[in-house]
DNA sequence: CTCTCAGATGAGACAGAGTCTAAACTAGCG
DNA sequence: CGCTAGTTTAGACTCTGTCTCATCTGAGAG
């Protein structure tokens, strides 16, 4: 990815070059997946020692809050991040906690009487169940659970 | 709440009965909002202290996994958690991170070539934005919009 | 290029959420 | 009552995320 994209993306939001930053948003423009912090500190790393783990956490916050990245909530461990582009709803799995995008299809806003007072800012779809690796080696769960 | 209607449901569910699952679960009722697993601890042991902090994450976990309890994932916050009868969509706030039930109204199936192979066990649409608390006390985010 | 300063980074201590273990306890059954 | 499988306890432990402050860096000015 063009340093210059990326340079401009953050000038564009109100935030102030650095290689940190560039790291992580380089990083999370090559992963397919929605990383964890954990997963982008890591990933930032293996090319090269370059940021500690409080600047990338840091950096990630700064870049939610500037709206570039989003954080996408998962049942269990950690937060998982995401490049802010096209809108999706996201396919959580059961058994994987892998998280998936899904191609974005209109849903009706709620009704206004369901509303109140509420301000809206934006809504998605979240679906659960078994991802396609995991339905497909499904056995069953009802032996033992672990 | 009645002890036997709790009791009926855990054995319905398959969870043995006991004295803290109760509390747990009692708690749960008698909430009206999502508590957090720290607000359930405290307010199951604000009676009198009888469980473990293990104890209450692994019977919330064991609650989880029977489907008597849905767990919420909030960004950048802990889980919480919400008894699971009526189906429910959710507003998280933005600000506060309170999290609300919203009336369940219809939401079409995604269409089935996005779904490829996976198998979608249940769906609902997050809404994000300002309660009604925080929309009405909102001084302005406008100034440089995101 | 060099100077300068606001803002960013690094290292590691720290805090909070959630998990694990082994020994003791209890629900449910006969 | 006594048995047994499953549950609870206490607290150490792991992991995620935050904070501090000395040091460093990006970018505009000269």
């Amino acid at each position: 990815m063009d340093v210059e994209t990326i340079r401009h993306l953050l000038d564009a939001n109100g935030v102030k070059f650095t290689t940190q930053r560039y790291c992580v948003m380089a990083f999370l423009m090559e992963s397919a997946g929605h990383p964890t912090a954990a997963e982008i500190f890591d990933g930032v790393n293996r090319l090269d020692p370059r940021s500690a783990r409080a600047t990338v956490y840091r950096n990630l916050r700064d870049l939610v809050e500037a709206g570039l990245v989003r954080e996408v909530a998962v049942e269990g461990r950690s937060a998982r991040f995401d490049l802010k582009g096209m809108r999706h709803h996201h396919f959580i799995c059961d058994r994987c906690g892998e998280v998936e995008d899904m191609e974005w299809f209109n849903v009706p806003q709620p009704p206004a009487k369901f509303l109140g007072d509420r301000m809206v800012r934006e809504y998605e779809v979240i679906l659960r169940g078994l991802c396609a690796s995991c339905a497909s080696s499904a056995p069953d769960r009802s032996s033992n659970s672990g």
